[in-house]
DNA sequence: AGCTCTTCCCAAAACGTTTTGGGAATGGGG
DNA sequence: CCCCATTCCCAAAACGTTTTGGGAAGAGCT
């Protein structure tokens, strides 16, 4: 049904090679032919076989990329978007990307393993980085391209993109403490992953910058496995405290058992607390009163991550691509002064 | 550093042929050698290249699904489990998973083509099912292997997995009918879909079996692009009628703005109005008070969705391949009698 | 000894591209 | 008229497997 290379050469009376090189656009051939040559291909449909090409090329023109629902990915839909970003770059670079799901780190370790040593993929991309991070390792030990969505602690130097949570905890320290708060609770990530080291830096920092006082107490962790209980249950310890907080700092992931939390204590949410979280999802749109947040661009990040894939895949140096990008700080209705 | 077959074989003084066939078990290889040769192959860490023998083969040993996030799949942690069990299976037999993004049906479409007249995959599997399905059309017509996760109308043969949302539903509303409900509303998807097709065909003839009278003002339909705001907008039309309903059936993922609704109007979920949602999503568990649902089997439908499609792929008829899987009611807090 | 049957191995072809390394015309300059 | 570039094309090799179609050696039988 489909014409191959050789099929499409002889109808044009052509050889494989120039057909091949009429198709690549080398200089090599005359404009007229070309243009007959292109002509009938798209006329017949034809589309090189890309697993003889990959074969020819020695590249795989695919990269991976392996997701661990259960460390609670897709439900926070900033991944979703990451990912759309990836796929549609990889797309339109006529790349492939090839998904493994994995239940745990050892598995996640194996699907890589198996993209990696099998061959599979030209380079691949990792998400939900922890501060020890053996894929991390494992990749420059094999000296195979990659790029994080994130960092990690680790001399050798690597290419990465990723948002700056530092500063955006911090700008959302201050807006609070300029707002007239002075007890600010962090309720942040799982401990082991980057991302909430990050945020206790800017956290902590927001508060050096304000002369607030840092208060231990203030500081609370959820887990990924149960998000919306582990940070319900937090925020309801926040409030025994005998000096509780006006004001929460967040990952908006967390906001459904926050909120639960404040319902069930009868505070209203903006009134009595300030909330900020991180992450623009769609809970916080919705929500009344809508929520104030710090605000990354997934896609484009998901975009970029491939733009320095690919130049990472084709010989660049990755520690030229070390980007940290802008957060936004959009301030709804959860934002007010204390009451 | 990566050996092939040809090093492989030197390494072993025997000829290519001979060792690809000891690794693939063939009977014409004596048993020594063969152990010796999967020896040194472990020893050596051998994988064959599987571009090239993609290329042998004549199969891809691939199949792709694409997804629309726009059409808000994976806010829907249902879509994930599917997901993870399709990669599982797929990673069990071998092959690959390829993912392709597309932001709407014309870009679905495009993503789909390039799959199969590009040659990129031996089969697909689609999800999201409309009425009148132009992927399906498209696929039956390019005779190309394909598994529904769902049905459409369609007089040609094809292979499908279901989940039974007739019964699902009618088992909700018998349900409810049990305990003394007489007015119940479907907050149904999206029309042009085949699922909320399924659903009011089991919401009615759940009522006729009942013998419940049908009202067509407790029948609404929610958005997928604004799925929140939505189904928050019609559970307040719901109690604006003059003869409220007490009890609400619907598709979790519409949970938020239906309880932000209640909220709103103050009515107590489970007390006031009661809810059974279909998917088992973590929402439903969270929630204070716990909400009833029906539960489908996500991972376990992937897995069948694979096993299905291989073997279309190897040549059998799709015809038989036609499953409708039953749902379980799950009775949590939110199914109580009328107050 | 001659014949057939197993047993075990292998050379060569094939999959569909791209790349390498020319080579045959053509045209222009001396 | 000869030589050298330039232009345009192509045959063959290569990528790393698997499959095809034997073939050599030895055993068993008459």
């Amino acid at each position: 049904m489909t014409i191959n290379l050789k099929e499409l050469a002889k109808l044009l009376k052509l050889s494989p090679t120039t057909v091949s090189r009429a198709l690549g656009d080398y200089p090599d051939v005359n404009a007229a032919t070309r243009a007959r040559v292109k002509q009938t291909a798209r006329l017949h449909g034809y589309q090189p076989n890309p697993v003889a090409r990959r074969l020819q090329k020695g590249k795989t023109e695919t990269i991976g990329i392996v997701i661990t629902p259960e460390q609670n990915y897709f439900s926070d839909t900033f991944y979703i978007d990451l990912i759309a970003g990836i796929s549609n770059q990889i797309t339109l670079a006529g790349y492939e990307l090839i998904l493994g799901v994995a239940s745990d780190e050892e598995h996640e370790m194996q699907s890589i393993r198996r993209m990696v040593e099998g061959k599979r993929v030209d380079g691949m991309i990792l998400t939900l980085i922890r501060e020890q991070d053996p894929r991390v390792s494992y990749l420059l030990d094999h000296e195979f391209p990659f790029v994080l969505y994130g960092r990690t602690r680790e001399s050798r130097p690597y290419a990465f993109v990723d948002m700056d949570g530092k500063k955006a905890f911090e700008k959302a320290c201050i807006y609070l403490s300029g707002l007239g708060h002075q007890r600010i609770a962090l309720l942040n990530g799982e401990p082991g992953f980057m991302f909430p080291v990050n945020c206790r830096e800017g956290y902590e920092s927001g508060h050096s910058i304000c002369g607030l006082e840092l208060d231990p107490n203030l500081i609370r962790y959820w887990k990924h496995k149960d998000l919306s209980s582990s940070s319900y249950h937090w925020t309801l310890e926040l409030f025994k405290n005998e000096n509780p907080p006006t004001a929460i700092v967040f990952q908006t992931e967390v906001a459904n058992g926050i909120l639960n939390g404040l319902q069930e204590l009868n505070l209203v949410p903006g009134r009595d607390v300030a909330l900020i979280g991180y992450d623009d999802l769609e809970i916080a749109r919705i929500h009344r009163p809508p929520l104030s947040v710090l605000r990354p661009f997934a896609r484009d990040a998901g975009k970029r991550v491939v733009e320095i894939l690919l130049e990472v895949i084709g010989g660049a140096d990755p520690e030229t691509f070390q980007e940290i990008r802008d957060v936004e700080l959009v301030i709804r209705e959860t934002s007010l002064p204390p009451s």
